[in-house]
DNA sequence: CGCTTGCTTGGAGTGCGCTCCAAGGTTCTA
DNA sequence: TAGAACCTTGGAGCGCACTCCAAGCAAGCG
């Protein structure tokens, strides 16, 4: 949704979250690794160790070599941000992440990656929902039994 | 707290599934370390673990030292079964276990626990549907995508 | 009786997702 | 130009929740 090409790779990836980077200053479009770990709340550690493993695209570096992340990084790290709250294993997202690479040809198979994953939550939320309905007996269970004390 | 006072202990530890029950088998009321793992679906070694961490309250043993399970240790694992799919880490639910050990006068904090535990849940639900909005507008970027190529 | 299968224990090992360390080089502020 | 604060790397370490191992005892069957 840029300008030109048909479906440009930016477009499947940005647009990531229904955040719409509040605190995400512009301008520059040249982040620190300590700017970036701030705004996602990931720790330095963790930004590296996620390019390490294959994670992120290829971050810029300046010409000594330090990290440069883009707006572009920040947008795809909102949407991992959002795939690892889904509970999306750190290897799928890594097989997600090849997919991107790959190209526009990957398109059916991410599809299926993140179908399997909305099943999964869908199924995840079904059982949370099924241990609130304990929770609750349980908890008015005890206040039950506190605020009518020993009636034996 | 076996035969008299106002509300029992197995009362608080009973009924803590929806799951009436179904395939537990009635009769003998003794089961041995693999026929709760069938039951429960747990390993026998984690039951093993369970108790050793203090997560079970004390399993009865046959005369030669082999551990004989009660319908009443089944309906605690099916609790903490529940506990675990919330999320709630293992520590906790040996609080919790040590607080139901401890006898009536935890009551209040029995449910203070549980309604944290609560909390979170619905707060990762929330979270969950948070997620399934930006997966439903990927997939459908996506099927859109396949749908309707390059249109350049 | 022997055989197979199952149960016992303490302790070690595994997989995941970070998290930190040491030893340096870089950047910013005064 | 000094000093503080930040950045780099490979590799080691950690916390959680199991998971398995070895060596030995127990139970059920022909």
């Amino acid at each position: 949704m840029e300008s030109s090409p048909p479906i440009p790779e930016d477009t499947v990836e940005r647009c990531a979250g229904a955040d719409p980077g509040h605190p995400r200053p512009d301008g520059q479009d040249r982040y620190t690794i300590s700017e970036v770990a701030a705004h996602t709340g990931l720790s330095a550690h963790t930004l590296r160790w996620y390019e390490r493993i294959g994670l992120m695209p290829h971050v810029d570096r300046s010409h000594t070599g330090q990290r440069r992340f883009t707006n572009r990084d920040l947008d795809w790290l909102s949407l991992v941000g959002k795939l690892r709250l889904t509970g999306m294993p750190v290897a799928d997202m890594v097989r997600y992440a090849e997919l991107v690479r790959q190209g526009e040809h990957t398109f059916e198979e991410r599809q299926e990656l993140l179908e399997q994953t909305r099943h999964d939550v869908l199924g995840r939320i079904a059982e949370l929902q099924g241990t609130l309905a304990v929770l609750n007996y349980k908890i008015d269970f005890y206040a039950g039994a506190r605020r009518a004390p020993e009636r034996a």
